[in-house]
DNA sequence: GATATACCTTGACCTGGGTCAAATAAATAA
DNA sequence: TTATTTATTTGACCCAGGTCAAGGTATATC
C-alpha cells in the first residue's frame, strides 16, 4: 500500500485534494518496527510526528520504581508524538509499538512549510488535537473522581460504543495493557472483571467480554460502586 | 484597558501585527464575572473561547458523589474553552470564575474566518493546544504515578520556578483549592503541609511557603516517599 | 467589634486497591 | 510436540489516603 492511499483517509488529512495528498505523501518516510520497539523516549527531542500506518502503538510514562501508565494506544490513521513539533520542547512521554508495526514519520521542517500553506490541513491539525485534548479531560476526570470498577465499566461501554452497539466484544488490548490504561495493575483488574462477572454484569473469556447488563454497567461507570 | 492591548502579549495573539491585533479585538467581547461565576458548564455547546483579561477561572469536573477535580487553572492572558471551537462538541468541563474576573469572549465564526487568513495565528493556536496537551501528560502522570506528597512536592516546585527560584512562595489559591488541583481533599493536603513542616522541608504561614531544603523537596517530587 | 461565613486543621477510623508470592493458563519458539 | 517465555488469576496482607466528626482560625459583612 503506497503512502498516499494510506494518509488519504486519516483524520489529519482527509478532505484535502488529491494533488495536496500527494505532496504531503512526498515528505512521509516510512518506517517499521517489531512488537516491543520504542520509537521515541520521554525526554527525546523530536524533529517530527508519525501517523500509524499498520498495528498499535502505545503512549505511556513510567514511575521510577517502573510503573506504567498508559496514556493512549494509537491504531491505523492516527498521528502521534506532535506536541514538539508545535512547542519545540521535548517528547512528554514514550511511544512503543504493541504489535509489528508500520508508522509514517514527518519531518517537522517540511510538514511546518506544507502547513503554512494550507488553511484545511490546518483546521484539521486543530481538530486533531483538541480532540485529543478532550480525551485527558476525561481521562483525568476517570483516574481522581472514579474507581476502578466504574474505569472498567466506562471503558467497556466505550469498546462497546466502537462497534456500534455490540454486546459481545473482544478486547484490543491485552488485559495486562488494559490495566496500565485505567491507571491499575493486572491483579487489580482480573478480580474486578471476576467481580462483574459474579455480579452478572458481563461474562468473561479470555479476551472475549460479553456485556449482560448494558443498563447496570451504566450505572457502575456512573457512580461506581460494583 | 482597552481589548486590543490586553490581547496584544497573550501567548495566543504574540507576534501578530498590529493591524491583525485590531482586527481581532474587533471580534472579542468584553464580559465580566463575579467570584464563584459560572461560564460555562460541562456538556453545554459553546460557540466560542474565552481569553482571560483579569482574575482567575478554573476548568474542573465535579463526580456525582460532589467531588471536585481541578483540570486547570488559568489566569490573564491564557486562554480556555477552545476545543467545541474546534471538534463541534460539547465543552468536556465546567469553568468557574475564582475571583471576579473580566473575560474576552471570542465568537466561533468570526474566529473561524479569522484563521483561515492567517498562518502565524494558527501555528500560535496549535502551540497553545500542543503545550496543553502536554499540560495533560504530565498530570496524568502525577496522578497515576505519584502520591500525594510527590504531586504537592512537584507543584511546590514549580511554583517556585514561574517565580524564577524564589524559595519564598505565596500559594496563588486556596488550600482547598489546591487539594482539588492535586487530586486530592483539604484534609489530607493539610497533613501533608504538616508532615513536610515537620520534616523540615518546608514552613508553612498561611498561605506563605518558604522552602527549606529544595533538593529534598526535588527528591521527593521524584521518588515521592514523604 | 460582633456575628456570620468561609477556610483550615486534627483525630479516629475504614476501605480500595496496592504489594508479594505462588499457581495456572496461553502463547511463541525450538 | 515439547520447552520456554509471557499473561492471567488467586490468596494473604498492608497502607495511603479517604470519610466522618469536631474544633480552630481567618475573612467578610453589618
Amino acid at each position: 500500500m503506497d503512502i498516499a492511499s494510506i494518509i488519504a483517509d486519516t483524520q489529519l488529512f482527509k478532505g484535502l485534494p488529491n494533488d495536496q495528498i500527494r505532496e504531503i505523501a512526498g515528505i512521509a518516510q516510512k518506517e517499521t518496527v517489531g512488537r516491543g520497539g520504542l520509537i521515541f523516549a520521554d525526554g527525546e527531542s523530536g524533529n517530527g510526528f508519525y501517523i500509524v500506518a499498520e498495528g498499535k502503538i502505545k503512549i505511556f510514562k513510567v514511575s521510577l520504581e517502573g510503573k506504567e501508565q498508559i496514556l493512549h494506544i494509537f491504531g491505523p490513521g492516527e498521528p502521534f508524538g506532535e506536541v514538539p513539533v508545535f512547542t519545540g520542547a521535548m517528547f512528554p512521554a514514550n511511544a512503543e509499538a504493541l504489535t509489528k508495526s508500520t508508522i509514517l514519520f514527518f519531518p517537522k521542517s517540511a510538514f511546518i512549510r506544507l502547513i503554512e500553506q494550507n488553511t484545511p490541513l490546518v483546521l484539521n491539525m486543530l481538530g486533531v488535537l483538541s480532540k485529543r485534548l478532550r480525551q485527558f479531560t476525561i481521562q483525568v476526570e476517570h483516574l481522581s473522581l472514579k474507581e476502578v470498577p466504574g474505569r472498567l465499566a466506562a471503558y467497556l461501554l466505550l469498546l462497546s460504543e466502537e462497534q456500534n452497539g455490540a454486546l459481545a466484544l473482544f478486547l484490543p488490548i491485552s488485559k495486562g495493557q488494559l490495566a496500565s490504561l485505567l491507571g491499575t495493575i493486572p491483579e487489580t483488574l482480573s478480580r474486578i472483571f471476576a467481580k462483574m462477572g459474579e455480579k452478572g454484569y458481563i461474562s468473561v473469556d479470555g479476551r472475549e467480554i460479553t456485556i449482560l447488563d448494558f443498563q447496570g454497567l451504566e450505572m457502575l461507570a456512573e457512580d461506581g460502586r460494583l
